[in-house]
RNA sequence: GCCCGUGUGGCGGAAUUGGCAGACGCGCGGGACUUAAAAUCCCGUGAUGGCGACAUCGUACCGGUUCGACCCCGGUCACGGGCACCA
């Protein structure tokens, strides 16, 4: 009897070969394989199973490219700058970079218990100046390119973080990091303008192997639209008011108007008789949280009191004022044709006026409207010169009729705002950037960058909304690059989307002080072919990396527009019942003990078995104990089997195509949980044979080179026990034969009316009249009554149908 | 409210996309080995009825298409995710 299967053992004595000679030497020779995980935050609870998914799916998917012959990068970092360790040392006294440095220290130490096959020498950490350097220069490139500007704006203001959110960052209303209620506090801001690259980063979506969900999501949140503005005088004044509408072909519907209370004009419309209410609303309006604002949804308004003219048929409609506007999409006006848009319905009813329809509905005008018609079909009526049109038609024409007759023009929307950047914490980028009273805002010069964070007293936000940097007078007080006067550096610093948008491209050249990547190492290795992380990050970091990626191509930097050609989100590990885990839920999984108790190779397999990996799976540890019987089991197959060399069988043969068929098409369309049962159900095929007669040599070679990607050690030590001495990864993906999948004889179900009653043996090429006859055969006294129909599906059914 | 998923045994999940529902695993029951236990191995395991070969029902619910539906179509419910007045 052969010692049995001694995990433990074995992945020790591995890691330190692997150690010493790896499997995926840097081999530029080869085909480049780019396989990336999403890097992770190193938070101080360390690893749990969950996080270990992604990493295994990743290792899987890397090692199976590693034996098809590619030369794989596969790099981990740190994404280290953020709100948890700047709140640590709030509490603790203990510098973010201090306890950073901790817990990035006991991360990797669960990480590489994976045995992933990650190059550690490509590292980076976006909290190392070496790296923010270029996250700086990122900053400067697109300030001198007018991308980055400066803003004076009503931000989200969380009163518990003391600093502004992105909306984003604002989930229902409440702030995304702490939960409190998210108010507005007017603040000098830093914007990027990713706004500029609307259309690219939608058209483009349509070059990237993303799934759908992702690709729709990204639509969505860009939010494109067609439609024209228009100008509305004003009915006793000079100048006029700018909507814009998507429904231009309802223009003769338009009987009010409503702006946003922050509107420009808001005030300034107002009468003698009006004015005390529509100074209320607008101050009400400008007081009121987001979650107020947000909740309400009985519609609120005040009518300003004056009047503009409508442009295509001359009549006077009123302006109002509402919240329902938004002040920072569109023109912060809009004209409203109750009759076709839900919302201005709504507000007509409410305040009583006029409702015009002007698209006829089933050919006529509707009597009593109960709802808006919102449906851009159906004869225009009411509509003057317009009348009689198809609404479909005129939607597209209008915008340029209004152009010709001189008050408006064609015009596309986005609902992408441009991205607040600037936070008011210690623990960031510091923005490069230093006001001079003479010269304005100008960059640091780049040969002085990377301007670091400097050390501080205290970690406490100002309350003032201010940066802890704001405190410190010796850094704050500095030169002008430009003029050399007196000037005073920005204390905003950047949030940390601003290293995760770009760090992809350092792992392939990390080292480089002259450049964000050398362009050769980035046109050789670079972009992404496959990135592997949560769907939580389907839009902003997506976003912003597909953002950033186009500003370094427009500049130069790198020869590819679109960073990931393929993404796969993995589904979250949740605790009993679909809850999340969470250190508060006391619901952790920790990996640790797992590893120890089962070894690397059970847990690895247990977590793809678990569920399919795109999907959330519940984590019950009990099942993991199936994964270590069944590598005890092929263990054991492969020790007695291995030493016996039975010879190959027309069943071996087959059974050996199957499992490599099986194996290798389940793989390739990453429905990973049914790999591994594959190799189960394969195993215990291969034990019943081996009591019947044996199995061969070359069958258990191919399983154990399926099996590397999934189990790396155990299939390296039994590669190692068929007198190999090369790695089992430079061995080579096993080829399966076609034809050989195809047996002589199929069993093939047989139904009466349907129902399966009985199964025969037949030829595989047999033809209907003696298939169903076989089938009849078998069927025996079940079959009575009248037939009226015989049905043979090749190879698969024979459906014999009767009336009683 | 709108959009996108998901719904299958006691549990996690399979089903080559319209062709034998429940693969594989967990758990459970029985047996072998053992002084005993653990480990291991063998058998059983959707529900109901029957000693029984077998019969009937069964993929959230209601209906439809089809020789045949977990799969396609129409409607309903539940859970999860995204968006939330975008003119």
């Amino acid at each position: 009897m052969s010692e049995s299967y001694n995990h433990a053992a074995i992945e020790k004595k591995w890691r330190k070969i692997w150690e010493e000679k790896p499997v995926n030497p840097k081999d530029a020779g080869k085909e480049k394989y780019y396989c990336l995980d999403m890097f992770p935050y190193p938070s101080g609870n360390g690893l749990h199973v969950g996080h270990w998914r992604g990493y295994v799916i990743s290792d899987v998917w890397s090692r199976y490219q590693l034996m098809q012959g590619k030369y794989v990068i596969h790099p981990m970092g740190w994404d280290a700058f953020g709100l948890p360790a700047e709140n640590y040392a709030i509490t603790h006294g203990i510098h973010p970079a201090v306890s950073t440095a901790d817990n990035v220290k006991n991360i990797k130490k669960q990480i590489q218990d994976i045995a992933s096959i990650y190059d550690w020498d490509m590292e980076v950490n976006t909290t190392d100046p070496a790296f923010y350097k270029w996250t700086q220069w990122i900053f400067v490139q697109m300030f001198k390119k007018g991308l980055a500007y400066e803003k004076e704006m009503p931000i989200n203001w969380c009163p518990s973080c003391k600093t502004g959110l992105a909306n984003e960052e604002v989930v229902n209303g409440k702030c995304e990091r702490c939960g409190a209620d998210v108010t507005k506090k007017n603040l000098r801001q830093w914007m990027l303008k990713i706004t500029a690259y609307a259309d690219r980063l939608l058209d483009d979506l349509d070059k990237l192997e993303w799934p759908e969900k992702v690709k729709k999501m990204q639509t969505e949140w860009i939010g494109r639209s067609y439609g024209a503005e228009v100008e509305f005088p004003i009915d006793g004044r000079e100048d006029k008011i700018t909507v814009y509408t998507t429904r231009p072909d309802t223009l003769f519907g338009a009987t009010f108007m409503v702006l946003a209370p922050e509107h420009a004009l808001a005030a300034e419309l107002a009468t003698e008789e009006t004015k005390a209410a529509v100074e209320k609303y607008i101050s009400d309006a400008a007081n009121k949280s987001n979650v107020d604002r947000m909740q309400d949804k009985e519609k609120t308004g005040v009518f300003t009191g004056s009047y503009a003219i409508n442009p295509m048929n001359g009549k006077k409609i009123p302006i109002w004022l509402s919240d329902y506007v938004l002040a920072d999409y569109g023109t912060g006006a809009i004209m409203c044709v109750p009759a076709h848009d839900d919302r201005d319905f709504e507000f007509a009813k409410k305040f009583d006026i006029p409702i015009v329809q002007v698209i006829a509905k089933d050919g006529k005008e509707i009597e009593d409207m109960q709802e808006a018609y919102t449906e851009a079909s159906g004869t225009m009526i009411n509509s003057g010169e317009w009348n009689g049109m198809e609404s479909a038609v005129l939607k597209k024409e209008a915008p340029h009729i209004v152009e010709e007759k001189g008050f408006g023009r064609a015009k596309k929307n986005f609902k992408l705002r441009d991205w607040v950047f600037s936070r008011q914490r210690y623990w960031g980028e510091p923005i490069p950037i230093v006001h001079c009273p003479a010269c304005g805002a100008v960059p640091v010069p780049e040969e002085e960058l990377p301007l670091t964070l400097p050390e501080v007293e205290s970690y406490q936000p100002t309350g003032t909304g201010e940066s802890p940097l704001a405190a410190i007078d010796s850094w704050v007080n500095c030169k002008c690059p430009k003029c050399g006067g007196a000037a005073k550096r920005e204390t905003n610093t950047m949030p940390q989307w601003a290293g995760s948008s770009w760090y992809f491209l350092r792992y392939v050249d990390n080292k480089n002080n002259d450049a964000l990547v050398d362009k050769e190492k980035a046109h050789k290795f670079l972009p992404v072919d496959m990135y592997i992380g949560g769907v939580e990050h389907a839009v902003l970091h997506l976003l912003y990396s597909r953002f950033y990626t186009k500003f370094l191509y427009d500049i130069g930097a790198v020869d590819f527009e679109e960073p990931f050609t393929r993404l796969f989100n993995q589904g979250m590990i949740t605790g009993k019942n679909g809850i999340k885990m969470s250190k508060s839920k006391g619901n952790v999984v920790s990996p640790d003990d797992l590893v120890a108790d089962y070894g690397c190779d059970s847990l690895r397999l247990y977590e793809l078995f678990v569920g399919p990996p795109e999907l959330d799976s519940e984590w019950d540890d009990r099942g993991i104990d199936g994964c270590l019987r069944f590598l005890s089991r092929f263990w054991n197959l492969f020790t007695e089997q291995y030493e016996k060399d039975a010879p190959e069988t027309k069943e071996l043969i087959y059974e050996r195509n199957k499992l490599i068929y099986d194996i290798t098409t389940r793989l390739q369309s990453f429905s990973l949980n049914t790999v591994i049962s594959g190799f189960m159900e394969h195993n215990n095929t291969l034990i019943a044979l081996a009591k019947k007669g044996g199995v061969d040599r070359k069958t258990l070679s191919a399983f154990v080179q399926l099996l590397a990607p999934f189990t790396p050690h155990l299939a390296e030590e039994l590669w190692e026990k068929m007198g190999n001495s090369e790695t089992v990864f430079s061995s080579g993906w096993p080829a399966y034969d076609e034809a050989l999948l195809v047996t002589d004889e199929v069993e093939v179900a047989v139904q009466i009316n349907g129902k399966v009653k009985a199964v025969v043996r037949l030829a595989k090429d047999v033809d209907q009249a003696a298939a169903v006859a076989a089938g009849k055969e078998a069927l025996g006294d079940k079959l009575s009554g009248n037939i009226v129909k015989e049905i043979y599906v090749p190879g698969k059914i024979i459906n014999i149908v009767v009336k009683p």
